[in-house]
DNA sequence: CATATCTCAGAGAGACTGAAATAG
DNA sequence: CCTATTTCAGTCACTCTGAGATAT
């Protein structure tokens, strides 16, 4: 075993992408785990947290919302589905559409899935006080919008 | 066309762990984009980041310090020797190591990467100002040591 | 014999693309 | 005829695991 200095060298430790990209493994990691003991993955949450906010709504709109692919969306409302978490149905409007709508069941499975996420996030910012998660967040929300606006989403 | 709201669900926007997930994406395709303009990868830079502040280390050295998995670190300095940038020498105190040693030609590289990175990092943070800059520095420098530590870096 | 390092082969999830099927 | 939505098949980079070869 050599002398081991495992510091990271300062031109990543001082590099915003490389500490947010280490920060969001983390994340990851601790999420991840978390949803995985009851089976669950995170665009489960995402998917189930933007239905019950907004009520039933297309995959191309549920989509948009949560910054997921197409395609993504499809597996993820059909595995929801196989669980009774959500049901789907053709706009009448437009029946290109699929109207998916969160079950009481997937409401109930979605406090579940709140709870072991708001666990992880607690782990993840152990280091700090409520004033710096506060500041964090909002720094961390200026950023995330400014990028979101330049490709294309209206909501910023 | 319908009336889009495409606002991220609540449940996600207020959440440190989608935010930074959020931010790492785009992080990671400003410096990837930037990066690609010469062929490199994220990769190379952490590599030859480390080699250039710390001289010449065995492989595994390297892994711990740029937090990068055995196998990764031997294909990185694989493509690395390739094109010159280093040169990889068994350790005659220890066979089993390679020592590996940035060229002048991977330094000079490395400048290159150096000013693509530093783009990205400032269009990355472009809506922050110096002081909400160093402020972000801080509080990621802070949740990232934190769980190094947590996961036996020794350097935190 | 047990451990450490390097290497390769491959698994697995995540993000994305292209094209077909259906509907407007 | 052209566009929009869903779906499937598949690609690609990234992360990590397992096993073999070599050395301590």
């Amino acid at each position: 075993m050599q002398p081991t200095d495992d510091a990271p060298p300062t031109a990543l430790r001082q590099s915003p992408s490389w500490l947010i990209g280490q920060a969001s493994a983390y994340a990851h990691r601790l999420v991840s785990d978390g949803l995985a003991t009851v089976g669950a993955r995170r665009y489960h949450f995402s998917v189930l947290s933007a239905l019950a906010e907004r009520g039933p709504v297309s995959q191309i709109a549920l989509g948009r919302s949560c910054h997921l692919d197409r395609s993504d969306i499809a597996a993820v409302v059909g595995e929801l589905g196989e669980h009774g978490h959500i049901e789907r149905q053709p706009d009448p409007t437009d029946l290109r559409r699929n109207i998916v709508t969160i079950t009481p069941e997937g409401t109930r499975h979605l406090a579940q899935l709140r709870r072991l996420v708001a666990e992880a996030q607690d782990d993840l910012l152990a280091p700090l006080d409520e004033d710096d998660r506060q500041r964090l967040l909002s720094l961390m929300t200026q950023v995330v919008e400014h990028h979101a606006t330049l490709r294309g989403a209206g909501w910023a």
